[in-house]
DNA sequence: CTGAAAGCGCTAACAG
DNA sequence: CTGTTAGCGCTTTCAG
């Protein structure tokens, strides 16, 4: 019942085993230096003090930490899905992830600067807001790669998904079911709303039909108030909501409304989010490859801190690709 | 533009102050046994190479860590809404606070590897549905607190909500406004899940009607599958929901299966979580006090970890608290 | 109040 | 193939 028992250090192992320290970390670490047997006999003595290596000291005798620090929003959905992307590919190419959330109440700075404290060579901003300026700072401290926010800099990378081409093919997915009045509830000022709002434009252009825009958001009070505002002053035949939390808030609205989806008006997100291939929620949407947009925001980490300082910031972009579900639909019914 | 600018140590604060490293400390650590004039001079030199403490070398050499390791469920909004909370108590007790991500793909017991790994003196387990055997084993090596979930132990502290109290309010809620026909899709295996059952069977008993389980889950998914077999079943006067997530999909399925809420069926959540409360969902909902939670979870590890390892695990129960809004409502309207 | 010295647990470079 | 030596950057005695 004691815990009297401090945990057992590579000298504890080399002890019971009988060979120097230097010697059982070569085993532990898998490299080259020491014959099979002696990996047998080392291997077994630490598995029976059940020894475990210290990361902290590992760290601090390392001239490299392979430690890639993610800055992320606890509350959005998509990052968490993203992380599990990020998790798997940082584990293929031998990195460590350390987490740090974001929240109102905890803003990205200070997310950063314990990622920094903790050692990381590499920081990964999922769908950071903080000023361009901010990170191209950070960047001359340590590899920089923003997730899924368009950012034009020579110093960091960006990994993202076309943002302008997902809103073309929501729209054109509209327009090809018939529809011609076309709302977009836009992400005010989040990550990629700006390529999404010019999409649809662009689209809606090409179309030969008017831009109509409302204010929206994140998240599904965004949407949840932009359809009221559409109840009242006339529904569209068809609405392209920033992204799918946002759509679900106008869904809901629109239900409790008793506005038909999508019989009176169709409705399409954004991410493909777990939540949209729900069969009751049953949402069209515009997919991202979360596991395209991990694996490479986590290998282009692993090329930058391989090459050094050298390398220019690339702009990796991801195509994104229409989920369509059961919200949209032929123009009226 | 060159990265050769190697990150500053204790050795160059002092060099450049003119003093010896230990004093920097000393300095840096804001503890006694420096003069103010030097305390001025160091802090100048700090700012102006712009040092940061490397945490690395910190807890190398310091023998506690202060670090608390969470392992928590990216995807559960309700985790999100906590981890805010142990942040701020944690900042509060002057602990760090390291997170590891729980999923489909990432099981609990890498979760926790990776916290040990990294120094943590305690562990704090969100939700953990580990078997209560390895939470037992693991409690052996770090101090462990168990958040929202019950388990009788000696060896580990628990700081939940009275679950079976918040059901029995949920159901004598709905019975007060009338309802006989009181349906609980439950939570299946999940945290408090046995709990709120429990408290619902009691309260229904005490009222002389007759209970009426269906199988449920955590998700919005198993919400939505629960109402899908009522609506072909019939419908119940009332529903009392695992979760807010659970009772989404509950709502949703209504909506759209044209049933009013709440004037056909009253419909009641758990957690109360941000969900509940957007305008357009409404959802009447028993409230976890996630400041409380989370404080004293904080609170318990901060204790145990001053006390040693002589303390015996305690039920820290928090009481919920029905927040009522418009999803439930007179039965026949 | 200040500085010198020792060492946390580990790995890298070298010598045997 | 094995063991020794020398730190990583920091904190903690302990003398001055």
């Amino acid at each position: 019942m004691e815990v009297n028992s401090r945990r057992p250090t590579l000298q504890d192992v080399a002890d019971l085993a009988g060979v120097s320290r230097a010697l059982v970390s070569i085993v532990i670490r898998d490299v080259p230096g020491a014959s099979d047997a002696t990996r047998v006999r080392v291997k077994a003595a630490a598995d029976e003090l059940g020894y475990r290596p210290d990361n902290a000291a590992r760290l601090l005798r390392q001239h490299r930490s392979r430690l890639i620090g993610v800055s992320y929003v606890a509350a959005q959905t998509f990052h968490a899905e993203l992380l599990d992307e990020i998790y798997d590919a940082a584990e293929r190419l031998r990195y460590d992830v350390v987490l740090s959330a974001v929240s109102d109440r905890r803003p990205g700075s200070r997310a950063v600067r314990t990622l920094l404290d903790d050692r990381c060579e590499a920081i990964l901003l999922l769908g950071s807001q903080a000023p361009e300026s901010e990170i191209v700072d950070l960047a001359a401290k340590v590899s920089v790669v923003v997730l899924a926010r368009k950012m034009p800099s020579a110093h960091v990378d960006v990994v993202r998904t076309d943002d302008e081409a997902g809103a073309v093919m929501a729209v054109n997915h509209l327009v090809g079911l018939g529809h011609r009045s076309i709302v977009h509830v836009d992400g005010g000022r989040g990550p990629g709303a700006q390529e999404r709002r010019q999409g649809y434009r662009k689209a809606m252009r090409a179309a030969g039909l008017e831009s109509r825009i409302l204010p929206g958001g994140l998240t599904e009070e965004f949407g949840a108030d932009a359809a009221r505002s559409m109840v009242e002053q006339g529904i569209p035949g068809a609405v392209f909501a920033f992204n799918d939390r946002c759509a679900l808030g106008v869904l809901d609205v629109f239900l409790r409304a008793g506005v038909s989806v999508p019989g009176d008006v169709s409705v399409i997100g954004f991410d493909n989010s777990a939540l949209a291939g729900l069969a009751h929620i049953d949402l069209t949407s515009v997919g991202q490859d979360t596991a395209f947009l991990g694996g490479a925001a986590v290998e282009r980490i692993s090329e930058r801190l391989d090459a050094g300082s050298g390398l220019l910031g690339r702009d990796i972009v991801a195509q994104p690709q229409l989920v369509v579900r059961g919200s949209t639909g032929l123009v009226g019914r």
